[in-house]
DNA sequence: CAAAGATAGTGTAATAGGTACACTTACCCA
DNA sequence: TGGGTAAGTGTACCTATTACACTATCTTTG
């Protein structure tokens, strides 16, 4: 692989999470390394007079096949000795024309729903998965400190920006599935009826003359999130969730 | 000067803010450059294996001989067009071994106490300067929008966690001086009462046994902040200030 | 030494939000 | 038609937020 093009010492990493209406996962790949089995974010150099946030998403493509996801820098990592298990060592030596150059890596991070993509391992990437955030799992490199973080930043994000966390509902959703969400956001359990007072005293949260059909229990109502009211309820003002 | 140990596509930018008992005030450095004044944050590449953290220390020091502030980082600056005005373009060329090259720059905070450190410039630093933050001014490259974020990053941050304005007082201190710094890093007034109310709940500020000294006025009572109390009660929780 | 000037210091009533908690409703299925 | 299942609902208590005006204590000055 030519990589001339590539600056040697900046590299992006991306932390992305996928909701998959029940638990929240990362994306990682598994590198394609002889007898090993190593676990990465995906994330690779920046090329020359390449934007940060424009690598981000070719990265993110070439390793994974997902494309127009929205992703947001988040911290970027410069210790000179990020890269030191022999394992990092050996395989960035197979890859890469300056295996030596000190990195700096840029965190992007971002959520998405897992059902509205698909992903597909490519480049170095022999395998792409979507991993339980609750199980842990070694990454490569510094990677298990740029994914925490990624997590923790993201989850203060979605504090001050909930819109964040409606993207991963479907159009019409019921108040279980959002407050599910927020649960698998959270880490514990919520109270339903407190829960239902807060979320329905935001205007945005629009009812629907439309309940959940052949469900074996008592249906529930439809809800819709409008992006109008929450704009202007937003312009300036903070909300706080939990 | 020789710079062929830096790393050429790696630069840091401090926003340090200071407090002078009144308002916040912005580090500036005006370059030395002929017949040009022209006003920036305090930044420089960053050296081959140098730590991020280590690198933000030491040019800030070099430029203005500002030591043991202890700086954030808080956002990465990747655009390939950061560097566009002609004058700025030509300053590089007098000062760096790869003028054209492409530099990303790495933002890191910090907000002290003004009276508390002393200012010198140095290297091709030929002024440096406490700027009031409500006074316009334009700076070089794309500072501006750094010295701006890092300052909405610091009001953040400062909302979580208000050690660091605490920081920002003598040991003994009055309501008023407290009431002050908050006015000044919300940009409002608040009212006197209630943000007596507000402060003194919380059991990290403490009443002292004195009080202000040959005031032409009723003095007023010192308190001071207490650390350890305020690690306790902040261990978990968050606290909403304004 | 008394009055003026200056800032510290105080309380209440109304409103809104947070928390804890248990039963009834509506649908499907056997 | 009765059982299983998740949806949906209300209240009481407590804490926080806001708006708002007067008295207390010191120094200075005439």
């Amino acid at each position: 692989m030519a990589t001339f093009h590539y600056n040697p010492h900046i590299s992006v990493d991306c932390v992305i999470f996928g909701f998959d209406d029940e638990k929240i996962n990362i994306l990682l790949i598994k590198r394609k390394q002889i007898d090993k089995k190593v676990y990465a974010l995906p994330g690779d150099l920046v090329k020359k007079g390449e934007d940060l946030d424009v690598a981000a998403a070719r990265i993110l493509s070439e390793l994974t096949g997902l494309s127009n996801v929205y992703q947001e820098q988040f911290k970027t990592f410069g210790s000179p000795d990020r890269i030191q298990d022999p394992a990092d060592i050996e395989w960035l030596k197979s890859i890469r024309e300056h295996p030596e150059a000190r990195v700096i890596t840029v965190g992007y991070n971002a959520i998405i729903k897992t059902n509205d993509f698909e992903i597909h391992a490519s480049s170095f990437a022999e395998e792409v998965m979507w991993h339980p955030i609750e199980k842990p799992q070694k990454l490569a490199f510094d990677h298990n400190d740029i994914a925490n973080t990624g997590w923790a930043m993201l989850r203060e994000k979605i504090k001050r920006e909930p819109i964040v966390a409606f993207n991963l509902l479907p159009k019409k959703f019921t108040l279980r599935q959002l407050q599910t969400l927020y649960e698998a956001i959270v880490g514990n359990e919520l109270d339903k009826r407190n829960f239902r007072k807060r979320m329905l005293r935001n205007k945005f949260i629009v009812p629907l003359d439309e309940k959940e059909q052949n469900v074996s229990h008592k249906p529930a109502q439809y809800f819709a999130f409008d992006k109008e009211i929450y704009k202007e309820d937003f312009a300036k003002d903070q909300w706080f969730l939990f």
